[in-house]
DNA sequence: ACGTAAGCGAGACGGTACGTCGCGTCTTACC
DNA sequence: GGTAAGACGCGACGTACCGTCTCGCTTACGT
């Protein structure tokens, strides 16, 4: 590991800087949001800035690493086993709504009405990065192959972080009004029922169910 | 109607900056795009650009108004009777993509990595309303009433644009990769397999129905 | 006389510019006055005002050139013989400030702050064409040759245009505080008593002076 | 005293600035002048010009400041005593021409035809303040009181100040023709034998004063 | 008196300058 | 070495005014 952990006034500094930008961008929106704004804001000086960032978008970026460090972290694991149920979200599901909460106010911001056109393709692609993997476990684990799909496969698949996102936004702007479990097992029902089934994909624990 | 048609050069420099607009969002980023730009690319004068619009984002929002006029003409029309289908589409799908295909440079830009953090959102509040009533038809051409359903009405419905967006964006990305038909029949079985069912509109009720 | 009398029309629309610049330059001064200004202030066209005058300028030159002529009319007539006196005003000095009283409110702004910096020059240069031939008249009426004089001649005769011009402000200001005739006498009084002193005029028909 | 006196780099831009508006209103005169004309002849950025003044009027404001400044120092000095004469140029006239000669491009332009329509009357002002209590002096040196004078007093003191602005334009306008000693001493004597004299100022006890 | 040519109103437009804001760089001085 | 303070160049902003043009209406003048 080549990098040393900056000094303490650094660090200091760069959470200062990093705050700033979220309220302010939860305030008045990101692209009214000026470097000199949150440096006033973080009560440092407006060259300081320029020492750690490139700009306002660089420091948007280095930041946004950092949390999407700690999103594969928590979510890419093992997870030896796994089976496609109706009844209980799947593991990574909840894992990822418990970052989701953690880091709720980047999320909400992000994703609202005065979030940053680019953050949400980003976000996405990690989503679907993550689902994709998993996708392809449930799908091998089919015995048969399936021979041909209700949609295109990837069609599919870029519906399902579609509605993880969309999932995520509706928790995120009422204020999390469910548990993060409960937002998961729901995620995890639309995608079962509808990108899974579309693709063949078939539901064994389902109980109910043909 | 109390609006008059605008003179000839006033529509003819309107065009001018708005296709502008459109190619160099498309170009470098919306963001990047100043009024210089799109004055010097519409070759009218800066000054003019203020005569016709209060800036840039004043610009897009009449723009995406006009858009928005025809997306509703097209996709609201009667459509007296309806029936949930997994082997069509459902007609005002088959129209929306008409129409997205007709505007599918601005949709292109808009929904791409260059895109305006706002437009999404509002290309999605647009579609909420426009599949609201019909979910509304569906919901209460069943006989019973729902008790209660696998996934709370409002998430499930949320899920709905953010799949119908997805699969804007997919078309639009692989420029049109296969007929507004077929688009719109997978929007409709992805639809139809996923929220529709998780709010318990049963698909075999519409075979049955005259 | 090749100019024959405009028509009514226009008549009126350039005395509504002429009466609309002399009131606005009186409001906020010159400099600040501007061409939408006046053609409001005159319930004219922008573009009428320059189917007339080139710009405000040239207003002002156009309307400048009828007052002169005035003055040129009144004051430049013959004048047989004439007395230096420091009892009596100089006749053409009476006629001078009796055009200066009638055409009193553009000379008050045109000399007051809210002026215009080449107008006064104007206004000199055509005082000094009006004065010089009197003292040529004055000197040469003198018996012999004034071999030498207290302050060059062109010195001495610069002087008198700001002595008149300064009388004429003094006056303006002060709204015609007294007759016509009395600031004539001391303007007279003045410049023989000064410039013409100095140039070795001889007061001949002053009584109880040397 | 507060002010500090400004960075090297400060004085450097300020100066830079300031002769390029006399240079530019040389030229083409004061108001055909703009700051982007300034900033492009002084090599400085347009956007500095303002960080140090409102607008070229400010900067001509500041820069007369200064040049008043001086005037003041080198004419309102002690001049314990005085005598009024016509063969000695008055002591503070001199100092007066001996600045106009330093600052004769400033002074050359603002008096031209290309002037300032305002500044002339703030020159005026200030040789008004300067010549009055000089005349105060003179009058109260008198024995008697002086009953009634020929012209009314403010009138001749006005005719003062117009008399030493023609001097000054006659001086610059001929660039220097006489020396500053000797433009004084005309102007002395204009002043003594017109003005002086009209108030009843005698010449005669000047040369019995001690 | 009346038809017609002019004068005129209305408004879009290109162009120059304005005064302001934000960016990113640099220098100087402090700790 | 990190930071504060602030001058500076640069590019864009949104506005004001200028002078030109085109399109129609109306008005007063000449026959």
């Amino acid at each position: 590991m080549s990098k040393t952990k900056p000094e303490l006034r650094v660090r200091r500094t760069r959470k200062h800087l990093w705050d700033a930008l979220i309220r302010l961008t939860t305030e008045k929106g990101y692209h009214a949001v000026s470097v000199k704004d949150i440096t006033e804001r973080a009560m440092v000086n407006r060259v300081t800035f320029y020492r750690h960032y490139e700009d306002k978008h660089d420091l948007l970026m280095r930041g946004m690493d950092e949390i999407f460090d700690d999103l594969v972290a928590r979510t890419r694991p093992p997870l030896s086993s796994y089976r496609v149920s109706l009844d209980r979200p799947a593991p990574n599901a909840s894992a990822f709504f418990q970052h989701v909460r953690e880091y709720g106010e980047f999320y909400r911001v992000m994703l609202g009405k005065n979030g940053v056109s680019g953050v949400e393709a980003r976000i996405r692609k990690h989503i679907d990065e993550l689902f994709h993997e998993r996708l392809e476990l449930a799908r091998q684990s089919q015995s048969g192959i399936v021979a041909e799909t209700m949609v295109p496969p990837d069609l599919a698949i870029s519906s399902i972080s579609a509605i993880v996102l969309s999932m995520m936004r509706w928790w995120l702007e009422g204020s999390f009004p469910v548990d993060g479990e409960e937002i998961a097992l729901y995620t995890t029902r639309l995608i079962v029922l509808g990108p899974y089934r579309a693709l063949g994909v078939e539901i064994r624990t389902i109980t109910g169910e043909g």
